[in-house]
DNA sequence: TTAACTTCTTAACATATGTTAATGGTATCA
DNA sequence: TGATACCATTAACATATGTTAAGAAGTTAA
């Protein structure tokens, strides 16, 4: 079971929270091999799902859609990262984010509630999960919401360069400018301003 | 033990999640009496407490403050509701955030670990704490980052006012400004603009 | 009471961002 | 290959917001 993706998970769980190796393999057994193409979704907006995917390959957005249709780009998920609902899951309620593959993706998937009847005999597994999300949820979030409220425009572009890197070079410039709360016009007039420095 | 300020505790979480009356009095007794002057702190950033407080008279605000010294309130904190750094807390870190008395204020504390410590016995205060957790920081931050992307300063005021109910008469417009992320000028314009209308 | 202080408002100007439209480049596909 | 769709850029104009400065009203303190 221990194939070259396998690896790759057990390596990525490790680096956050040392799992015995015993342990690490059951948690990996909770995971298959699934594939999206490029425009296909992991999630759809509406839905009860409880899946967690960890990225070995391609991109992942997810996002909102207000009354009015607009989209708003909350996250990118590259390789290496777990992208799942996980704040419907815990709440048992659907999931207003779509999930959604930027470049065709290979992933491993599993289900929540696996994962969580592990915590009983490995403690370890529940680490890992509580330290992902104060990760993700808790410090990210709040530190988000500080850079929306206090940094402009072209401050957050820079921030974005640095948080997800690479990624400006592989999905179009409109999806970036809907995470920074802009419209493409405005990123291209901040592009060409920082072009010029 | 059962005074009015304790009536209104337990008020307080049984219409949050009904415990056990033992349970609620035991809980209660967890807290005890203070009381700020106006401009005092509660928590100050760069400090490790695990306070809570519950608010009895006053109003409280949270804010961070960057590298400029530039203030943002990220929330405020009125009559019946729980102030504290949770994510600090949690994380078992010091707060980055200071939680200021803007009236005079009297409120119930509690030491978090302690209420922590009764989860074994008392299974509904922890549901009572997850529910209060998921609602104020999953929901309510997940949907203002939301309308800090996607709404206009005026919409984001407009939603101030039905979420703190006659707080802009209590505090100075420069703190609703800075919770909208804007300048109290800009705030002024809207209101004069809405006044018309 | 007067003086100092705080808060809110308004004006004038500068900058940031949105909207609409046109253009050119590139990828995709028949 | 040619046609089409998609995407990024730019221009022109409108709106939103920031900055600085001034003044008015209310509050506090000497």
């Amino acid at each position: 079971m221990l194939d070259k993706d396998y690896k790759i998970l057990i390596d990525a769980i490790n680096s956050i929270y040392q799992q015995p190796e015993e342990t690490a393999e059951h948690f990996c057994s909770l995971f298959k091999l699934e594939e999206l193409k490029k425009g296909e979704y992991f999630v759809e907006e509406g839905v009860f799902t409880s899946k967690v995917a960890f990225i070995l390959k391609g991109i992942m957005r997810t996002f909102f859609r207000n009354e009015d249709g607009i989209e708003y780009n909350k996250t990118f998920f590259m390789e290496y990262s777990f992208a799942s609902p996980i704040a419907a899951i815990l709440q048992r309620s659907e999931s207003h984010l779509s999930f959604q593959a930027l470049e065709d993706c290979k992933f491993l998937t599993a289900d929540f509630y696996g994962i969580e009847s592990m915590y009983e005999k490995h403690r370890s597994i529940e680490s890992l999960v509580r330290i992902i999300l104060q990760n993700d949820w808790v410090i990210k979030k709040e530190q988000r919401e500080i850079r929306l409220v206090l940094n402009n425009a072209e401050e957050r572009y820079q921030y974005f360069k640095k948080e997800y890197p690479g990624l400006e070079n592989r999905i179009p410039q409109y999806h970036i400018a809907s995470h920074l709360g802009i419209t493409p016009i405005q990123l291209s007039r901040i592009r060409a301003k920082m072009a010029k420095k």
